[in-house]
DNA sequence: TATATTGGATAGTATTACTATCGATGTCAA
DNA sequence: TTGACATCGATAGTAATACTATCCAATATA
């Protein structure tokens, strides 16, 4: 498969390919001659796995990292989700109060050091912003959330296939990242729904 | 409080509130000369408001459509909810085939005319980059993610305020936009601690 | 052999979210 | 009252991001 073909069947721009190569999101062909490179399946899967990334609203230098983590994956599953975790999540600086989050996530099972610092820290500047904007969270609805990400969470830890490291990659690393929208937006149709239900059409 | 004291109260430099108010993000002060005006609490309670929104990923154009939503507010909490998702939904195209999503949120007790199509778009556009990433999501997962969403989305309309439409309003425009960080969050820790309990440390 | 395509390099563009500068006007402390 | 400083409004500049366009020499392909 030449660029030009590899565009066609991926809908991507060849000047957008190009660009893609040069990034490192995207792996080279097998170059016959100085102008010369054959693309397989392999490049257009990878393809369709950028735009997916880049669409979810992931940047191009966090697409490049999450890539790599399906490459080279660590040597177990859980380094490979913290891995995933933290290409799409913004270092955090240090003047951030992390007690709050420590203690809502202890309704999580969780213990000190038992998950990455920024994906906590996330947590934290999450509680932050909405605190600053004067919107407080009731302790029950609060409640809520943290009872449904554990289920949610535990069921996806429990579907990871074991019967290929690669499909367990692939599963993780992209199920982290790529269902985050499914589920904003599965979020606002029930709210939707839910409001309709309770005010009315 | 002149412009001076409001940045220095928020953080927020000068030059940024100026563009905010240029953007019509921020109302402007009581002119009390041609090169005076002077700002009040409520300001300083909106440059936070824009802030966090900011911080969340909500662009500019987005965040003046949902304080919009807040200062003008429509005749019924529903739609008041549904000027919120719109202002930071994307509007779809139209070639975007949603029955797959109907099938969905059929499960949520939806039917037809029953939410924004934006909204419903978004859980399309949400299915087509899973589906054009090669990634599928397994039923009984997905049963899980329309469960979860469904008594959160309950437990939050549940929760609408009813003693003041300020109130509500507040409740409602930030709620469905500010805890979404939250969520991604709370869910990443999540995924850490059950993965962390199913391959061992 | 004529035409088209490719790789690689470089430069240009559109958008977004600020950030800086300026001049006329205005405030305030000494 | 005088002089330093602040403010407003307008305009222009900047940094980052994600492409997009152009060019050239070197092949392919018809």
């Amino acid at each position: 498969m030449r660029i030009s073909e590899l565009s066609a069947q991926s809908g991507v721009p060849v000047p957008t390919i190009k660009y893609y190569l040069r990034e490192g999101l995207l792996p080279e062909g097998v170059r016959s001659s100085a102008t010369q490179a054959s693309y397989i399946e392999l490049h257009l899967q990878r393809l369709r796995v950028i735009r997916a990334l880049i669409e979810s609203g992931v940047s191009v230098a966090e697409t490049r990292k999450v890539l790599d983590a399906l490459d080279r994956p660590p040597e177990n599953a859980h380094d490979l989700l913290g891995a995933a975790h933290a290409a799409v999540t913004p270092t955090i600086d240090e003047q951030l109060d992390v007690t709050e989050a420590e203690r809502l996530v202890a309704g999580l099972g969780w213990q000190p050091g038992m998950c990455d610092p920024n994906v906590l820290g996330g947590v934290a500047r999450a509680l932050q912003g909405l605190d600053r904007a004067g919107f407080r969270v009731e302790d029950d609805l609060m409640a809520v959330y943290v009872d449904c990400v554990q289920r949610i969470a535990r069921a996806e830890i429990a579907g990871v296939p074991t019967e290929s490291t690669e499909a367990a990659v692939r599963y993780v690393v992209l199920g982290s990242v790529l269902v985050e929208p499914l589920l904003l937006a599965l979020r606002r149709v029930a709210e939707q729904i839910a409001s309709a239900e309770r005010f009315g059409v």
